[in-house]
RNA sequence: GUGGCUGUGGUGAAGCGGUUAACACGUGCGACUGUGACUCGCAUAUUCGAGGGUUCGAUACCCUCCAGCCACCCCA
């Protein structure tokens, strides 16, 4: 293999391309229906701004990014997730100034630097929403609905929703203190791993699958019971709200998130059905953000759904695209004919296809079977003497005339399609 | 960054020291001189991820490298 692509960057061949194009499709179509309107950014940033977001000691951050100077002497880095850049152009153009709430979505490229393996590659892609300056749980039930219905159109059942909160800069403090001093006397029974985090994320320790620290983690504190009243207050309106639209859900008080600016409610879409990838989707409130980027106090909430995953997960559903008509011709004469029929036809809005290399007619007829055209047709001498020919309907072999012209095809297709 | 597994055509694969490198699918052409699907025929890897070594001989055995996959870490 002379040249490949970048190890972890993959190409989407037409089949998957179709796959794509419905999922992309029917995040549009829900998302908008939701009042969602798309915001485009760039898939490069200054690298500060995902330092001052995603969190200096995050994994993402410390060893995740494709970050490199560029011929100007500047740091910049490839995203490796979509909502720091989205809030930075908020910021920047004050979207805020002309309406205190903003529901943008996008969709596109991510990119981090990590070892790839099954639902989990170097380039991704994301489709994420987000609803800024709005502090009712009301938005975090709305976009949790909408998410539930994203997959729900889609045509997916299994991932479930999964919620927890994970509190705020008042009541998260004293949380990480006391699952400190619980853990710290049980230490010793914990996996290299959960040694490891208990110094840099203790909270990393509840989600491990080691068996001997789940054991050992059982009896440790949750975060729902170490809650301020007005998180808790916060986090009941959100299980109310979603109670009153009849959305699913499970409480996961173990839930950790990997962004440093969650606060209150975090989500995930889990699957076990992507070995050790188990997210499809996730998200969470991030009142903290907006300011911490240098803009104005307003809170936010949003989630990104991880198209490659939903991709595997609809891997054994076919989406086909096939032509109406293929039009075989029979020499060289008749092609200039074929060729303004065709484009007639195709202006008309008819998807048609022909032969393009003067083939044998049983060539031309192989090809528009492969193809699963609706219908065919052959023109040759008599056909062109005639001005009409004869149309097959591939799936039963079913034969009627009609004149070679887009009106003469249109109202045969129209009659036999009844 | 760490570990395990695997690299034979467009694809799925058999072969495991000497073969015309099996078989199947796919693809192309033809049987049918104007009609696809079913059937049949022919064609389709001078070569087995790359480089080196052992050997009279290596696709096969050994080493190195590269790539892919899966898992850990972490995450969508």
């Amino acid at each position: 293999m002379a040249l490949t692509a970048v190890k972890g960057f993959n190409d989407i061949l037409s089949d998957e391309s179709l796959r794509w194009q419905h999922i992309e499709q029917t995040a549009r179509r829900v998302f908008e229906l939701n009042g969602f309107g798309e915001i485009r950014v760039p898939v490069m940033e200054k690298t500060e701004l995902f330092c001052r977001s995603i969190g200096d000691a995050t994994d993402i951050v410390e060893k995740e990014m494709y970050t490199f100077t560029d011929k100007g002497g500047n740091s910049v880095t490839l995203r490796p997730e979509g909502t720091a850049g989205v809030m930075r152009a908020l910021i920047e153009h004050k979207l805020y100034a002309q309406d205190p709430v903003a529901k943008l979505y996008y969709m596109g490229p991510m990119f981090r630097y990590e070892r790839p393996q099954k639902g989990r590659y170097r380039q991704f892609h994301q489709i994420g929403a987000e609803i800024t300056g709005v502090n009712d749980p009301l938005a975090d039930a709305q976009v949790l609905n909408m998410l539930t219905s994203f997959f729900r159109e889609i045509g997916l059942s299994e991932p479930t929703l999964q919620i927890n909160s994970l509190g705020c800069p008042e009541c998260r403090p004293a949380y990480r203190t006391a699952l400190r001093s619980c853990l710290e006397e049980r230490i010793g029974g914990l996996c290299e791993d959960c040694k490891r985090r208990f110094a840099t994320n203790p909270l990393r320790i509840l989600d491990c699958k080691v068996p001997g620290c789940i054991e050992k983690s059982a009896g440790a504190p949750s975060v729902l019971e170490h809650l301020c009243s007005s998180c808790n207050d916060h986090f009941s309106s959100v299980k109310r709200y979603l109670d009153l639209s009849a959305t699913p859900y499970s409480i996961n008080s173990r839930m950790v998130r990997g962004l440093d600016y969650y606060t209150r409610t975090t989500f995930e879409m889990v699957t076990g059905l992507l070995g050790s990838q188990s997210a499809v989707a996730a998200g969470g409130r991030y009142d903290g953000l907006i300011s911490q980027l240098g803009g104005p106090s307003i809170p936010g909430i949003g989630f990104a759904i991880g198209v490659e995953r939903i991709a595997l997960l609809l891997g054994n559903q076919q989406f086909t695209s096939s032509p109406d008509l293929f039009i075989a011709t029979m020499g060289a004469g008749e092609r200039d004919i074929a060729f303004s029929l065709m484009d007639g036809l195709l202006k008309s809005g008819l998807r048609v296809e022909m032969d393009y290399e003067g083939k044998s007619l049983k060539s031309q007829m192989r090809r528009a079977d492969k193809l699963k055209a609706r219908y065919s047709v052959v023109i040759g001498e008599n056909e062109v003497a005639t001005g009409s020919a004869t149309f097959k309907r591939m799936a039963d072999g079913l034969q009627s005339d009609a004149a070679l012209t887009v009106a003469g095809i249109h109202s045969l297709i129209m009659k036999l399609e009844q």
